[in-house]
DNA sequence: GTTAGCATGTAAACAGTTACATGATTGT
DNA sequence: ACAATCATGTAACTGTTTACATGCTAAC
């Protein structure tokens, strides 16, 4: 996966800015792909509507700047869909969360009680927003992928309120 | 999150040589913070060992290549520990499998049954992996650690049997 | 008055991947 | 025979991040 699939990914399901694009992948409905910055998405765009695999279109507002609209085309949806076709890489979940509860022994009680805390928030408010996704989906598929998301959130923030004790009442190294 | 980061990290917990820091990460007790390739992993234990945060002594071995056993100094530990006072990046979980599901109606029906069995024989084996790592845990922090990767397994595997049917039961495109 | 959001884009710098080189042993 | 495991390392390449540039609106 790189920043070129995940454009072609989103414009799969309809046009959309660059700008948007980011958002998408950041927080919206694409938010299981890859990261990506702007710096990575405007040239990819570019190149990919030198190579006829997107298209786009300006739209003027007022008080606002210029958007441009993207589309993927014909050979960009095939590209796409070929794609589709390649052994995935396995999944992967990294969070830095969780080497800092490894070396919690190491850190100051009251500051690995704070991370925790910080987590749960975190979560709660991931858990909101995949909740408002879930509400606007189209097909079966979106479902299942919006609902895959929710279910791994609900299992990290129970297994976080039953099993953080386990951190917070172990020996703490002193410094 | 860099190489450097996650080679002190396994160093911080014992010695080991570059080839194990790359297994430690890939399957074993480190998996959960990055991948990294034995192209970023070498240089970046040399580079250390100049900034002497790092020591190696050379360990020969009789039909196999001499092993270089790499432990971390005062220094190098101090430079940890001050990154875990860091702002952690959030978790992200990414995964191609979960948009290949989001793409599956305009794939074949029986490649997607395909790609869900695979998943799952994939997580099963993980679990696998997981559960012998809980058995050697030494602290309740490793203990918190991997209880909470083999939890998000047990979530997706539980899901993805749960509601595979979503997507092998909806309208698949012809092509 | 400052921050955040909207919106596009460039260019230097960097980190990391991929491919290559070497070589013995063990398993299929 | 061939692939895999153990083990270290280099170098070219590439993809991506970071920082900068621009500018208007709306909220705090």
């Amino acid at each position: 996966m790189n920043v070129r699939t995940l454009c072609l990914a989103i414009l799969h399901f309809g046009e959309v800015t660059g700008y948007e694009i980011k958002k998408l992948a950041e927080d919206g409905k694409f938010c299981y792909f890859i990261e990506a910055s702007f710096g990575a998405i405007y040239p990819a765009l570019t190149r990919m509507a030198n190579e006829k695999l997107v298209t786009w279109r300006s739209e003027v507002q007022e008080g606002k700047p210029v958007r441009k609209i993207y589309s993927i085309t014909d050979s960009g949806r095939q590209e796409f869909v070929q794609s589709l076709y390649e052994e995935p890489k396995p999944d992967r979940f990294k969070s830095e969360f969780l080497l800092m509860m490894l070396c919690s022994n190491t850190l100051d009680r009251h500051y690995v009680t704070k991370l925790i805390d910080k987590k749960i928030i975190e979560l709660e408010n991931e858990r909101k927003m995949l909740e408002g996704l879930c509400d606007n989906n189209k097909s079966s598929a979106e479902t299942f992928v919006t609902g895959y998301g929710l279910n791994m959130n609900k299992a990290a923030l129970k297994y976080l309120l039953e099993h953080r004790s386990l951190l917070e009442d172990q020996q703490f190294s002193v410094s």
